[in-house]
RNA sequence: GGUCCUGUGGUGCAGUUUGGAGUGCACGCCGCCCUGUCAAGGCGGAGGCCGCGGGUUCAAAUCCCGUCAGGACCGCCA
């Protein structure tokens, strides 16, 4: 037996007791007549005292910091007025008796404490010395630990967890997918899944009724603070089952998971809000609810306006920054300037002022506007004396989004604070029309058109909302689920909408069509994403912080050097030729 | 494909604006001293291609151009 206890976990209640232990050193403190060593393991931190004039404890003098040791000793009281309260372990320690050398350490190239923020770069080069460090052990644990709760959830009402391949058939639509050549089949491709969608479909065909899965998914597009090449979903899909049924059952699993996360964090119930009230209110399709400074429609104030920006407009909307009348003109200037790189012909700017007059706005162009129109801004605004109002106008959708970018510029709480779970609900089913006039599918094609909306499907597809919801935490979209078409025909006008021929559509999803054929039950599904879910409640603002081995932006890992270059046997055997590199 | 930020002993920074000897701080490392520390303390010491390449200049960590690496973002991510 290697050891009899794990140092983090002794108590009070094991004075007296002889224990072996195994660990890292910590810390040491060599006062010449008495070591101090800090022996981590996995379950924290116990003090272990070394005299080195004992018999055989002479090697405490050589130990330095990361060394592996395993150490024989008897817990005691710590002396009085030596004890530690910042530990968990600070009323005891180890008088050690004997001292093994399990691994001598080089010096490490970056401390492991949390003082200094090192370099991720150099992290990631020496990851499994970061993997180290506190807040990564916790990290990751508490990964573990959301893993567990969904499992756990999705199992305790009834779904079946199956595996669905990684080598699958490249499609076309969506991301870039990452490709596999076969060697058995050269030039031929296998693409690894961008998600398990149409195999759980099919499963739902194969009449499991309700399926989920902890899915690894690969997209090959440009990594950022919350994407990475690979990441996890848990992804789930239900026969017989509605949007309604979808949401309780996704709602159930999120919110396992932040109370196996968070015990002490209140997650009340998931709210729910249609695209367009998220749209209208917050300027965005993942609304953060934790924050007030919601856009307010000033349009019909406008309506008879002088004021060439806010004549004959679509939309004019404004937000209230509480405190903000004092804002430097550098700083409001920078808000015009942002406001324009978001695409915005301009941003209104007026500090909220208590006049001889009542409240009033003061702003190079409050002069544009009437009296009247001003009082009625800080009437629908709610604005008092010493707040900053800004006012977008032209395009409602893009003078939302843009309000709405800057809401989050000057409002949003920090990561740590709060868990606000919110559903967008009646998303539309297109999002645009190309060029020559066919819609832009919002989700993917197999997405349930609204029922009441159906028979709006051509003559004005704009209008029509799907019956696709997105789970939204704290401003981060988690993920995004439908009701699946299961009727040919319906299928079939979709299809022909976007302008996919019988032939393309059979060649490209022939086979969950030929499904279909075969007593397709109506089925709903979800997928989210447990990076992003994990990182949120583990208050990090970007994922590479929650997984073991994160690739870097540029798409490389600098623990092992992927991606690396192979040998012409290797291409060879798979009837691949290197282009040559362009000059 | 694009915009912006960063790169200085092992680590984290200052120095760059306004060119003048690799100068400084903290941690770590090595040696010696030290019996109650816990970011131990004291004394001493080692350690530098200022990311790399080119240019301007009497002189470049500092200015200019290029390039590489990392990061944030736009595009992209049905």
């Amino acid at each position: 037996m290697m050891r009899t206890h794990r140092g983090g976990e002794l108590k009070t209640s094991d004075v007296g007791t002889t224990v072996v232990m195994c660990g890292w050193v910590g810390n040491r403190r060599d006062h010449g007549g008495v070591i101090f060593v800090d022996l981590r393991d996995s379950s924290g931190i116990i003090q272990v005292v070394i005299d080195p004039s004992d018999e055989g404890l002479d090697v405490g003098r050589r130990l330095r910091n990361e060394w592996v040791l395993r150490v024989t000793g008897s817990v005691r009281e710590r002396p009085a007025g030596t004890t530690n309260d910042d530990m968990a372990t600070g009323q005891i320690e180890v008088g050690a008796v004997a001292v093994e050398v399990l691994s001598e350490s080089e010096p490490i190239p970056f401390p492991l404490d949390d003082r200094v923020e090192v370099d991720e770069n150099l992290r990631l080069r020496h990851r499994y010395l970061d993997l180290r460090r506190d807040a990564m052990q916790s990290n990751l644990r508490l990964r573990a630990r959301v893993n567990s709760a969904v499992r756990l959830a999705m199992e305790a009402q009834g779904f079946c967890e199956i595996e669905t391949p990684m080598l699958i058939a490249s499609t076309p639509e969506g991301a870039r997918d990452f490709v596999v050549p076969s060697r058995l089949k050269p030039g031929n491709f296998y693409a690894l899944p961008q998600s398990p969608q149409l195999f759980k479909q099919l499963l739902m065909v194969g009449g499991f009724d309700r399926y989920f899965q902890i899915a690894r998914c690969l997209r090959d597009e440009d990594l950022r603070a919350d994407r990475q090449f690979e990441f996890m979903q848990l992804d789930l899909e239900m026969s017989f089952a509605d949007q309604q049924d979808v949401i309780e059952a996704t709602s159930k699993a999120v919110v396992a998971a932040a109370k196996a996360a968070r015990p002490d964090a209140a997650v009340g119930e998931v709210g729910r809000i249609t695209w367009h009230e998220a749209m209208d209110r917050f300027g965005s399709d993942k609304p953060d609810i934790r924050f007030g400074m919601e856009l307010t429609e000033l349009t019909a104030i406008f309506s008879a306006t002088e004021f060439r920006a806010f004549a004959d407009v679509e939309a004019v909307k404004g937000i209230c920054v509480p405190g903000e009348a004092d804002a430097t003109r550098s700083k409001v200037d920078a808000l015009v300037d942002r406001a324009k790189q978001l695409g915005a012909a301009g941003l209104v700017w007026m500090r909220v002022r208590d006049t001889e007059n009542g409240v009033d706005l003061e702003s190079p162009v409050a002069k544009f506007l009437t009296e009247t129109e001003r009082k009625a801004v800080v009437v629908a605004l709610g604005a008092v004396p010493g707040d900053l109002v800004l006012i977008a106008s032209g395009e409602r959708h893009k003078t939302c989004q843009i309000l709405g970018q800057i809401r989050l510029d000057l409002g949003r709480p920090p990561v740590t604070e709060g868990l606000a779970f919110v559903w967008v609900v009646d998303f539309p089913l297109f999002e645009g029309l190309t060029d020559d006039g066919k819609p832009i599918p919002a989700h993917h094609p197999f997405t349930m058109p609204h029922a009441e909306d159906i028979d709006r499907l051509e003559s004005d597809p704009l209008s029509v909302r799907s019956q696709a919801y997105d789970l939204v935490l704290n401003g981060w979209e988690l993920g995004s689920g439908s009701v699946r078409i299961y009727r040919p025909d319906i299928q079939q006008r979709i299809f022909s909408m976007l302008g996919i021929e019988a032939e393309e559509a059979h060649s490209k999803f022939g086979f969950l069509l030929d499904a279909f054929a075969y007593g397709a039950p109506p089925h709903a599904g979800f997928a989210f994403g447990l990076d992003r879910l994990v990182a949120i409640l583990a208050g990090e603002e970007n994922i590479r912080e929650v997984i073991a081995f994160p690739k870097t932006q540029s798409g490389t890992d600098p623990l092992t050097n992927a991606p690396t270059a192979v040998d012409d046997k290797q291409l060879g055997e798979l009837g691949l030729r290197l282009l040559p590199k362009k000059a």
